[in-house]
DNA sequence: TAAAAATACTCCATAGGTATTTTAT
DNA sequence: ATAAAATACCTATGGAGTATTTTTA
């Protein structure tokens, strides 16, 4: 390049034609020297305040306005002015910039956990237990540039999306810890011990204290359907087995509030953790059952822990969790 | 650089402690880059795609990274997957080229003279005028980004305002070709011949064909106010002195609708351009004067041949120009 | 005549290339 | 065992510096 013979300015035109190939794209820092000459109407000043010399700073400014086809500035050697493509190209060239560093400050803000989304499955009961509702509320206070997709999602539904990756989180019901995919963090949110549901005309609502699990035995009970795979069914169902009985499911549902209605209406008694019994006072009652570890029911959330807003999620969970008592 | 003693990769940390100052400024070229990988989701086709080897891909990505001092790729020998921040960086990347496309786009179109604003200065009765109006209505369908901005200006202001740049064209009036500021050119849009304005019930009104201008010797007259500098009201002047008799200004008025209100409201005569007569015709009529080159009437165009989108107003105007009969 | 932009040329930093190693499936 | 990313090292393009020329106010 630069075989020019030389004498006189050359025509803008013949510099086109020698440099057209030279400079192929457009990069930041031909923004970065357009705006400084732009703002000092001045070479030299300009290459000053951008710390590098200026004929490099007077070549880069034409090999701009080669790529561009366009003349930016008018310019003598006593006077520089911007064209009325120039002013265009000001605004347009400040803009970018402007998108590029902002561009810079999400990636940034994206990798320390504070921006993008989170897909996060939940059990249908999970709003309802009070530590979760409260990481819900804090981590949108703390984060609200952060989108939370929620899907309610069953115990091995949601393993299997937290392993494939459909999901960053997955809060789970289940006695004991469930089984973390690989990559995945647990933590436990709340430990429950699941009650007798009863309404009030039942001749149990009249006792104080536990209840032993074989009084139960001949009770009509009213559960989730079989067909669902519900872990809390499960637990349930091993539970009295191992008291000596199988229960009688007289009634089965779908939803927890639905359980709840039934039992209410005088259709049976349930076996469920307290979370789910607060649904529908009216007319219920519970009492504890006598008796300890498996009565257990435990609220977990299992995470994606290399997903820096699953992390900073997760913390929020530790901060609203309550200890397991044991 | 690449002081590593090497062995196995190193540490992330350790990396980023030596990269850290290679990199101190991001550039396109690393959005174009990160955008192949983040698309390809291998280096090896990404960097065939760009058209450069592997390495340097890679090497490239780690420095962005760096640079961003955010992950944004997951990856291993074997597989290759964004992280949520680089999720997040992917689209604004795309936007920062988007941005920087459409910078380029401007400033071609600015430069060929399609987009931008002009500031155009005119006399006030020039959007009475055809020719004046067709043309602004041609540049605003041809040209619909381009922004104009409209000044009412007086002869000599306009002149002014064109020479220190605060107008790019202006529309004047004038007998003669007006005295062009250095780098103007001028276009003569339309030529006319002075009228007599008259009231219906004016004895001239009953009469036939081309009127006498010292006939008018006597009349009282209605014209601009002599504070104005007007040309109009210099060159009746000169008329009027040329055919003998000093013109006898009963009223004055500093807008045209009011000259022709005056007239029709019989207060006097005037002796006008044609297209400011038809402002008011009812009531009024108009009588051609005897004589040619001195009654003669003239809008014109001054422009800064400067600037391409001025010249592209300049080629509408020529466009809707009505030749001068001579 | 002097200030400032443009040219001529020199140099070296760094982007990109080639060869090789490491890693994970 | 193999595909693919990372490293090591080399090359050369082109961006930046210095010296000088040209221009115009």
């Amino acid at each position: 390049m630069d075989i020019t013979p030389c004498g006189r300015y050359e025509s803008i035109a013949i510099r086109a034609a020698i440099i057209a190939f030279t400079v192929s794209i457009l990069e930041l820092k031909h923004l970065r020297y357009f705006i400084a000459v732009a703002e000092e109407l001045h070479f030299g000043r300009a290459a000053e305040r951008l710390g590098i010399a200026q004929p490099p700073l007077s070549r880069q400014i034409r090999y701009l306005e080669q790529y561009l086809n366009a003349e930016l500035f008018q310019r003598t050697s006593r006077h520089v002015e911007l064209t009325p493509a120039g002013k265009v190209f000001w605004a347009e060239a400040i803009e970018t910039l402007r998108v590029a560093e902002h561009a810079r400050q999400s990636a940034m803000r994206a990798d320390r956990g504070e921006l993008g989304e989170l897909s996060i499955g939940f059990f249908p009961a999970a709003p309802l237990i009070d530590p979760i509702a409260a990481t819900f509320r804090e981590f949108r206070q703390l984060f609200p540039t952060v989108h939370l997709n929620l899907h309610e999602r069953a115990f091995f539904e949601g393993l299997q999306d937290l392993r494939n990756g459909s999901l960053d989180l997955c809060l789970l019901r289940n006695r004991t810890p469930p089984p973390c995919p690989e990559g995945t963090e647990l933590i436990e949110i709340l430990s429950e011990d699941l009650v007798v549901l009863i309404y009030n005309d039942h001749p149990l609502a009249k006792g104080e204290g536990p209840v032993a699990l074989g009084d139960l035995a001949l009770e009509a009970m009213i559960h989730f359907s079989s067909g669902q795979n519900n872990a809390l069914l499960s637990q349930v169902t091993q539970l009295c087995r191992e008291a000596g009985f199988e229960p009688r499911i007289e009634q089965e549902a779908g939803q927890n509030s639905t359980i709840v209605g039934l039992v209410a209406a005088g259709m049976g008694i349930s076996i469920l953790p307290p979370s789910i019994c607060q649904i529908g006072k009216h007319g219920t009652c519970t009492r504890p059952i006598q008796g300890d570890g498996p009565l257990r029911s435990s609220a977990w959330l299992v995470y994606n822990a290399g997903n820096r807003l699953a992390q900073n999620f997760a913390d929020a969970v530790r901060r609203n969790a309550i200890p397991s008592p044991r």
